[in-house]
DNA sequence: TTGTATTATCGACACTGTGTCGTTAATATA
DNA sequence: TATATTAACGACACAGTGTCGATAATACAA
């Protein structure tokens, strides 16, 4: 991944990609110039163009880059686990999503601005992508049956992946009242046993 | 509402905000400027500027009435309802979920456009906020003692709210598969007894 | 340590889109 | 039909964009 790139380059394009956090978190997406973006980064305006098309560009390899980390940190830790141990069970958490909100909590700051500014376009969805992935090998890990699940499998997948999502954002925006491990034990039981503890249309 | 408005004023906001959504649909949000929108709209730019502040204002105002008309074609039909008819049934579609992808179906162009284009601020926002509010309420009648809800309660909210909406993006993605009965009833059932027919875990 | 290739800086340019004039034309309503 | 309201139109200064060519700085290899 990280090839012999000039250390200027990978300097440059850090001091615009937290620039870019900054003034997103000042001032919205929508507001910002690459003007406004050399100007905070100390850089010429023209050598922003050496290395993004535009401020768009700027956004969604920064976007890329990060999601791309998650996920690389977070296959490796499952792969080590036995299939068994990837079923869910009500008291533990699960591995997966254990991870996730571990790998989000070390980058809380861009997640947080990222997530929570409405006018961001990609990440939100490029992370839901990731989850949608995750939610349906946990699904088809459970349950192979189509006949067997309460809806379309699609439409399962689309339903928990956004939920957990929104949990995540409520997460940050709370800014991490509780640990990942809780978090990702409260996402079991939710899933589980549904909001309510005693529920009386369960057979 | 409706107050005795000029009808060339009507006419010239309708075609300015019939206007929007085509070219949000054909080049994405962020492409256009508000030269393309009065040229669609067969309107002088300047007369864009009597009516608008910018091509947010008009996102803006659009989305805000979309969701207003939403909320007030919901509203009346569930206050005839007794208390007891809201509770939620495995088998009986809820309703104002039901009349919520109703309304939905009799806008779809514009809501598909708005919810699927993953630049446009604010509207998928907008509309979460009032399923929030839904689903607050249905939970608050169906348990109102915080003990006995298996997460925080404003966890569960978002984490229904969310997957509420995804569906509903989901449907129209699809083109309305189904009617909008069925995806009530649909939500029903995996609210209530999560993905799985047979669920291990539950008690 | 020095030479060379790469990158950044700088000032300038044409271009697009914005927001706002004042004037003139069109039109809804009384 | 009169009149008040609104739209159309052309013009303007301005902000931001994207791209030049020339010059300066710097990383790295010999």
């Amino acid at each position: 991944m990280s090839k012999k790139l000039d250390p200027r380059v990978r300097r440059t394009r850090q001091l615009l990609r937290d620039a870019l956090v900054e003034l997103i978190d000042e001032q919205g997406y929508e507001k910002i110039t690459v003007q406004d973006i050399t100007q905070r980064a100390t850089l010429n305006r023209a050598t922003f163009y050496l290395h993004y098309r535009d401020k768009l560009d700027l956004l969604y390899q920064s976007s890329a880059e990060i999601l791309q980390e998650l996920v690389s940190s977070i296959q490796p830790a499952v792969r080590e686990k036995k299939e068994v141990d990837l079923l869910p069970n009500y008291d533990q958490p699960h591995e997966t999503f254990m991870h996730l909100f571990e790998q989000i909590a070390l980058n809380s700051k861009l997640y947080k601005v990222y997530l929570t500014e409405q006018t961001i376009p990609y990440f939100a969805a490029g992370l839901k992508d990731i989850i949608i992935e995750f939610v349906a090998n946990g699904i088809a890990l459970m349950e192979p049956n189509d006949q067997k699940l309460t809806v379309p499998r699609d439409m399962a997948v689309r339903f928990y992946a956004a939920a957990f999502l929104e949990v995540i954002i409520w997460w940050l925006e709370h800014d991490m009242p509780y640990t990942p491990k809780f978090m990702a034990t409260q996402l079991m039981h939710i899933t589980i046993k549904g909001p309510y503890m005693d529920n009386p249309f369960q057979q």
